[in-house]
DNA sequence: AATACTAATCGTACATTTACGATAGTAAAT
DNA sequence: ATTTACTATCGTAAATGTACGATTAGTATT
């Protein structure tokens, strides 16, 4: 490829908006966040049962989630409590609002 | 890989949402999507001279939004008008809305 | 019929994502 | 100090995404 370096710029709600776009644009990670809203907070473990799919691809799509700011992981020995991350959930929720007008 | 076939079943919202947010999930798509919010409706070549993005790539992005439902093209010889899904829209709209409560 | 204009599609290259099993890490309990 | 329980990370494979230039396709206009 010839990829164009010295990437776009773009405004930062813009990137913000695409950002959290892109973390909810697997249905995994939607249902996740679902599940999380209704229970709250989980662990990884349960989500494992919810979902057949291997410990480490849920992992990996909490990672991602952890990663745009949608949840926060709590240490809860030997577990590990994920929670929404009430700030950037708002954040996101404004992004949206807006975007859609 | 062993990627488990028979893919899981979600809700069709779930789906859904996700499809709308795989669309949304670049910051190129949001942009161009602000341009026609903006100007209620364009053509590619608009676009082209908007983004530092060949004109293929823009092609390819518009594509996208269209198969996910957020635009829709009206033929406008020799060019082509692109304008909001407004049916699509509102329903994307919808299922944000509700996902965040 | 030939030309011009616009946009889609093709072919390609590299990056990222998604999934898995296997392994490593962490903290409590024995 | 070992063992147990739970989760993250590593390594890997295949699919998908993103970008480009080149080509093709479609629709007036000449």
């Amino acid at each position: 490829m010839k990829r164009s370096l010295e990437p776009i710029e773009y405004k930062e709600n813009t990137e913000a908006l695409a950002r959290f776009a892109k973390a909810l644009g697997h249905p995994t990670r939607i249902a996740i966040l679902k599940h999380l809203e209704s229970q709250s907070c989980c662990f990884t473990g349960d989500l494992v049962e919810v979902f057949p799919l291997a410990q480490s691809t849920i992992s990996q799509h909490l990672k991602e989630l952890k990663n745009a700011g949608l949840i926060q992981g709590e240490l809860k020995p030997p577990k590990i409590k994920y929670c929404i991350d009430q700030e950037n959930w708002k954040i996101a929720k404004t992004l949206f609002q807006q975007f859609f007008d």
